[in-house]
DNA sequence: ATATGTGCAAACTGTTTGCAGCCGC
DNA sequence: GCGGCTGCAAACAGTTTGCACATAT
């Protein structure tokens, strides 16, 4: 999904209408690193299209993760955060910037042994902390 | 913390005033395994105490809170689920029928050496997927 | 008597929904 | 023209807050 045209072929691929809206939405989660709320979403955008509405922007989120496009990141109780659906890492956020990273989870080993009964589909981790920046300041 | 009595002197030496809603509270918090939400223990606890009101649970939640007694536990978008602080263990959380496990952390390896620069305070893990009884049925 | 906690109700915030109008096929 | 999407505004749910009263020391 590299460049800008290839939004609206990937949500018709998905059975979804491509209006620019969704094009918009899609393209600004595929680029931002950002972990978004609906909020900033809806801030960000109705930049480049003043007309956006929350609703719109509530509307294709939820349009999104039931097409499993997208993912809610429960990284604090006040908010969603949204990001792409890509393959399995961790998150790491600090607690006085608030900025979320993704960290490759390649080598996180989780030992299911003593678990096998139950049925492991997806799995969440999140690693708490000072980033860079904010731990020597 | 195993007995009712001690409840109170626990929140004393914790400098918070006993309270029999927050002795309630926290005895509820202890025994409970069920990581509830705020209305869930205001709706356990009226039948015990009729009188309590929900912003009782809810000051008193954040009181503990601040002080380290209990922790977030973000396993939903929809609603903070609450449970007492505890050495560090992962959380199975059931898709269908919504219950949530505490699992023991011990074997479970996660290799930080690629972000040694961030400093790592505490780390969730949540594993998602179908329980023993969810999964037959 | 004083300081602190509770309970009510109102306010707030993030999210959801109903519906009328608009747009693209 | 038809079906679906958007945008508005109202509804909603969970949470927070201000304040008067009650309670404990």
């Amino acid at each position: 999904m590299a460049m800008y045209e290839s939004y609206g072929s990937f949500l018709e691929e998905s059975g979804i209408r491509p209006s620019s809206q969704r094009i918009l939405m899609l393209q600004y989660l595929e680029e931002s690193k950002s972990h978004p709320t609906a909020d900033k979403i809806y801030v960000d955008l109705s930049k480049r299209l003043p007309s956006i509405s929350k609703a719109t922007v509530y509307n294709n989120l939820k349009l999104f993760l039931n097409n499993g496009i997208i993912k809610e990141v429960n990284i604090d109780s006040s908010e969603i955060h949204y990001e792409m659906m890509m393959d399995n890492h961790a998150h790491f956020v600090c607690r006085k910037c608030k900025k979320v990273e993704d960290l490759e989870i390649s080598n996180i080993n989780i030992d299911l042994s003593h678990i096998s009964d139950y049925e492991i589909e997806s799995q969440d981790i999140f690693l708490r902390g000072l980033c860079n920046e904010c731990k020597d300041s």
